[in-house]
Order: structure tokens, then sequence, then C-alpha cells
DNA sequence: TCTGGGGTCCTAGGACCC
DNA sequence: TCTGGGGTCCTAGGACCC
């Protein structure tokens, strides 16, 4: 059997641990620079009137007035707490796949304990008092069915956030009371084509003809199929593949004529991912760099680019990176638009020590991994980016994000740690 | 004024090989 | 009249996930 263990709504839980005076009060998270709503605990998402991924701007007067508390994410936070929650998850079992930040798969099959509505209780009790974080927990044979149990445990009350499916009568139960669209893997265009034909829950998609699955959904539907009838097709994958492609781009505090600040944001975009990629123990063999304007204003001319620069040889150096990608963004930048975002992406990816030397490799570019790896030493000893290029700039406040509404980073951060009750 | 960010997998079709 | 057959690799685009 396996569980998946997914928190209730995540980032506002996070949140709420630290503020028990908002203890069953509406609690929503914004998005990178307050931009959308992206989470809401369930008193949020019971005044149906705030939808989510709206702009803020849109809907301000209705939080105020129904006394939302929002948040500017916290992914410092939310990493940390994901991370507790994790490590109490494998007390259970040794086979954990983290999924995403919020939930995973726990291999079950080694379980001495067989009555697995008790034991998901006790793994949701466990999990809560460790890190006060609220979790459901479904569990299944399959992975898509023990995704859909979690979705059924949640959605009625008397489950108490667990639903296990080991009878033939429980998984009929379940399939007959979700809806197509609640499985996981079909999206709003195979819901809308499922409708078409008259496929509404679950278990209408379960009993269709496989061919018609195959023919029409791929080999994507196909496995669902079968998962949903019993069947394992995905198996559980606990250690991490290396990641294909690692980007990143952020929306500027505010739009950005200035030709050296976005070069400035750039370079430091590139920092950040070339420490992921180091991590990973991997080297790019190309760097994507684009560049846009605001695509919702009416009043701004628009313009967005992109262009992919290839290295010599793949890299993981930040210099050698932030060379390329800079050499990229001058060619794709036009003056005289307002900027609200650039990004980059590293893509072809090969393990850092099968690198395929160039016979053209310039002695630079030894120098410059050289002194990455110094710089990282320097960095992991002293703290994030103590060193950096010159290039990156010190006037970060010019394009970062808006978090005007951020909680401290409670459990990372020493001159952050949570208050209780003040000497007067 | 203000509208998120980071990923994965699969398929068809083109270009190419012997 | 009739113009092979078997394969690989790569990319763009679609669909989906959190």
């Amino acid at each position: 059997m396996i569980a998946l263990v997914d928190c209730n709504s995540f980032y506002a839980s996070c949140e709420q641990v630290f503020r028990p005076d908002l203890q069953n009060k509406p609690v929503i998270v914004l998005s990178n620079n307050d931009g959308c709503a992206i989470a809401a605990n369930k008193h949020a998402k019971a005044l149906t009137e705030i939808p989510m991924f709206q702009p803020i701007f849109k809907i301000k007067n209705l939080l105020d007035e129904n006394n939302v508390s929002y948040f500017s994410s916290n992914y410092t936070l939310y990493s940390d707490m994901s991370r507790r929650v994790m490590n109490t998850l494998r007390a259970f079992s040794p086979l954990v796949e983290e999924y995403s930040i919020d939930e995973s798969f726990v291999d079950l099959s080694h379980s001495t304990d067989l009555d697995f509505q008790n034991l998901g209780s006790i793994i949701k009790k466990t999990v809560e008092k460790n890190t006060g974080i609220p979790v459901g927990v479904g569990i299944a044979k399959t992975k898509s069915l023990s995704k859909l149990a979690n979705k059924f445990a949640k959605k009625i009350p008397e489950n108490n956030d667990v639903y296990v499916v080991d009878t033939e009568e429980k998984r009929r139960n379940l399939l007959i009371n979700l809806k197509v669209k609640d499985i996981w893997g079909i999206g709003k265009k195979h819901t809308e084509r499922l409708q078409k034909i008259n496929i509404i829950t679950a278990l209408d998609f379960a009993e269709m003809p496989l061919d018609w699955v195959r023919k029409e959904m791929t080999i994507i539907g196909e496995r669902l199929w079968r998962e949903l009838n019993n069947e394992i097709c995905l198996e559980l994958n606990p250690i991490p593949d290396a990641k294909q492609g690692i980007g990143t781009a952020k929306s500027f505090g505010k739009k950005l004529t200035d030709y050296t600040l976005i070069e400035e944001a750039c370079s430091f975009y590139v920092s950040e991912v070339a420490d992921l990629l180091r991590q990973q123990k991997s080297a790019a063999t190309e760097i994507e760099v684009f560049l846009q304007t605001n695509q919702f204003s009416q009043s701004d001319p628009q313009y967005k680019n992109k262009i992919i620069v290839k290295l010599y040889s793949p890299t993981n150096s930040t210099i050698s990176l932030t060379k390329a990608a800079l050499k990229g963004l001058r060619e794709i930048y036009l003056p005289g638009y307002r900027y609200k975002k650039v990004g980059v992406n590293l893509t072809h990816f090969v393990p850092e020590n099968e690198i395929q030397a160039s016979l053209f490799d310039e002695k630079t570019k030894i120098e410059s991994e050289e002194i990455t790896k110094v710089m990282d030493i320097l960095n992991n000893k002293f703290g994030k980016n103590k060193v950096k290029l010159a290039v990156v700039g010190t006037r970060e406040k010019e394009w970062s994000l808006i978090k005007e509404h951020r909680s401290p980073r409670f459990t990372t951060q020493w001159d952050e740690l949570l208050t209780i009750g003040k000497a007067e």
C-alpha cells in the first residue's frame, strides 16, 4: 500500500503555526511581488467570493471586508517546514518520495501495522504534533488511487482526513463520489472532452473502454486508467532525479528601462541557478535568456524576446554562465521599453565529472571554475551572497520583488525567532 | 499603480543514418 | 507501370502538475 500525505493549505498553515491568534480565521498567501492570491486556508476558501489566482488589487476590498489576513510568500519558512514534515514521514517508512513541497508518497508495503485506517490516523496525528501542520492521508494500492483517496479524505468531513482503499467497495465508493477532473493527470482539456461524451465521475472514466483511452489520451491516460483499476504503473521513486532544466524568472518590483539594472538582475538570477546546478553536480551546455515587458499593460508598447546561447563546453561556473547570459541579453535588449521581467534557463545537462572538454577551451574558463569553487567555499562559510560578481551590483532594492507582508523567517534566522511575550 | 513561478512527460514530424 | 526498409536523434508544442 502507498500513502499520499498532503499538507492542508500548506502555505497558509505554515503562517498559522506561528500565529495562534489566527486560528479559525481566514488566511491567504500571495504570490511573488504580492501579485495574486495563491493559497488559502479553509476559512478563506469558504468565502467563495474570493477567487484564487486573481490579482490582489482586484480583491483587496473583499479581503478587508471579510477580515482576511494576508501574507507575502515566505519560501524560506515553507521550505524549512516542509523539511520537518518530510522528516517526520520518514519515521514511518524508509521509502518516501517527496512529490512536491507539501506532499509525499510513503511506501507502506513493509509496515507491520496492517490496520491502515489506524496507521493513517497515527501518521496524521504525528505530523501535526511534530510540526503543527495539519495533513490529509490517502492510502491505496497505486499512486493515482492514493492521490484520489487523499482528495476524498479531505472532501468529506466524516473521513477525518484519512481514507483507505482496501476493498473493492471502498474503491467504487471513492470513484463514484469524485469527478473526472479530480483525477491526478486529467486537466481542463481532457475534462471537457470527457464531459462531452458523458463521462462525469471518476468511475465512469475507470470503466471506459481502454482502447479509447489509449487512442485519445495517449499512454498517460492509459496508465491512469490502469492505476484506478488497481494496477501499478507509476512506481514510487524515493531518490529524486536530477533536474533536466533549471530556470528562474521573476517580475521586477517596478518597471525597468535602465539596461544596467536589468543586467544586474539577470546576473543575480544566473548566480542562483548556477548554484542549484552545482548542487546537483551537473553542467549545462546551453543557457536561455529572455526579457519581456508587462503583457497586461494596455498603454505600454509590448516587446518580448529570448535567445539561446550555446556554451563552447559544458560548465557550471557562475562566471562562464554569467558571461554567456549577458552576451545573450545584450543581443535581445532594445532600448525604449519598460521591462517587467528577465529570466534565465539552464538546459542540456551533463554530469559535471563527465564534461567533454573542448580543444579550444580557454585558460580563463578553467580559471573561472576555480574561482567559482572558492566563492562557494566562502559563501558556505560566511553566508549566501557574501561574495558575488561585481556585475550583480548593490542595487537589488531597485529591481527585487515586493514583499510587503512577509512574516519572519521564524525557523532559520536567529534574529527572527518567535517572541513569546515581551518584558515591559 | 497593481496580474506568480518552477517543473514533468509525451507525441508528431523533420532531418538524418545505413 | 512499378522508386525500400529500418532505424536514431532532436525539437516544438501540448497537456498537465504543484
